[in-house]
This record gives C-alpha cells, sequence and structure tokens, in this order.
DNA sequence: TGCCAGGCCCTCTTTAGGGCCTT
C-alpha cells in the first residue's frame, strides 16, 4: 500500500460546530506496514477542558496553558501531513476538527480520509466491538500507550491498519492492496462487499 | 456520568428508530 498518514485528535467535545476544539493532534506516516515519520503536540485553543474530558483523556487545562497556540500546531501537523492519504479511526470525526482546525489557518485539505472503522466493520465482521481499544485486544495488536492520547491512538489505529491490510490478503486473497481498494470497500454496503471483492481481486 | 453532533448501519425499514463510534 502506498504511504498513508494516520491522525488522531484530542478534543474538549464532540462537534466543532458546537464551539469544541482540538487540544491535541498526532500523525504518524506509515509506509510499508512500518511508522517511518511521528508528530504530537498538544495545542491552546483557549477552550476550557470539561471535567469529563480531562478525566478520560488525562489531558488537563493546566497541560493547555503551557501548550502552544492552536495555530501554530495546525501548520506544523499540516506541513507534515503534506498530501499523503489520511486515515483516522471514525474519519468522521476527526475530519470535521481536521477541517475546523485548518479553516483557522486559512488552508483547506485536498486529500480524503480512510476510515479504518468503516473497513474494520467490513474486513472484521466478527470483532465483539468497532471501538480502537476493543479491535487492538481482538487483532493482539500492541498497546501503544493511554487510550485517548494521540499519540497512543495514531499508532494502534496505524497498526490496526496494516492488520486490516493483512487479513484483506489472507481472508480475501486481495494481492495488490492500495488506498483506491481500502475507499472502494469502505463504501460498499456490507451487504455487497464479499461480492465485490471478488471482483476486485487484484 | 456523556445527553450534546453526525455519519454509518441494521431492522420489527425505506413516509423511522435506535445503536455504534469519535471526544
Amino acid at each position: 500500500m502506498e504511504a498513508v498518514a494516520v491522525i488522531d485528535f484530542e478534543t474538549t467535545g464532540l462537534s466543532p460546530a458546537r464551539g469544541d476544539r482540538a487540544t491535541e493532534i498526532a500523525a504518524v506516516i506509515l509506509e510499508r506496514g512500518k511508522v517511518v515519520g511521528r508528530y504530537q503536540s498538544l495545542m491552546n485553543a483557549g477552550v476550557p477542558i470539561p471535567p469529563f474530558i480531562e478525566s478520560l483523556t488525562g489531558i488537563s487545562n493546566r497541560m493547555i496553558q503551557d501548550a502552544p497556540p492552536v495555530a501554530e500546531v495546525m501548520r506544523e501537523v499540516a506541513g507534515f501531513v503534506g498530501d499523503y492519504p489520511i486515515v483516522a479511526h471514525n474519519a468522521a470525526f476527526d475530519s470535521k476538527f481536521w477541517d475546523a482546525e485548518l479553516a483557522g489557518v486559512q488552508r483547506t485539505r485536498t486529500q480524503d480520509f480512510v476510515c479504518s472503522l468503516l473497513l474494520s466493520r467490513r474486513i472484521l465482521p466478527d470483532a465483539p466491538s468497532h471501538k480502537l481499544g476493543r479491535l487492538v485486544e481482538f487483532a493482539g495488536l500492541p498497546v501503544a500507550g493511554r487510550y485517548h492520547r494521540a499519540l497512543a491512538d495514531a499508532e494502534m489505529a496505524a497498526s490496526l491498519l496494516v492488520y486490516l491490510e493483512e487479513e484483506l490478503r489472507r481472508r480475501h486473497k486481495a494481492r495488490d492492496v492500495t488506498v483506491e481498494l481500502l475507499r472502494r470497500i469502505q463504501r460498499t454496503p456490507k451487504s455487497q462487499l464479499a461480492k465485490c471483492l471478488a471482483a476486485w481481486k487484484g
């Protein structure tokens, strides 16, 4: 598979449209099944973190006070990610924050997201849950650090993507797993997937 | 302790409702 950037945001809540902001981002570059580059930073958007989120992520308001401004971090991480296809676990969430925070520095993304949640629902239908942590456990992947911290979650999502790629080869006999194949899989209804995979086998 | 938002996906569906996921 071509090189991709796997990203993960920690935020103050679920919705940038309701005023929630990013508090941390990580991006790892995945190339030939290996992580070859890492970026991680807390960021200060000037919005308080609710107590529930502090306890969920371990990222406190005090930590954010000492962090660099959100604009500085977003310019850096956008440069780091460049034009690589972006992968995230539940990309609908991360893409909302990616777009909203990039807009704050007058930038727009040019690439589409690939979603490891949608892929795992299709490729690992027998997993008891498709939460990132439960998938890591199900697949026997290494726990990269504390869940709900951006770098650990990005590293585990990257491991999961490699595992999904291997499963496509093992279970579905796919020879050439490309980002385009992953995009096709994630937009194919589950009921039609087996038939489509047979037709797409490279 | 996530109700919030929103997209996906299943079903007791499609003129809808509710669970799953992300923080």
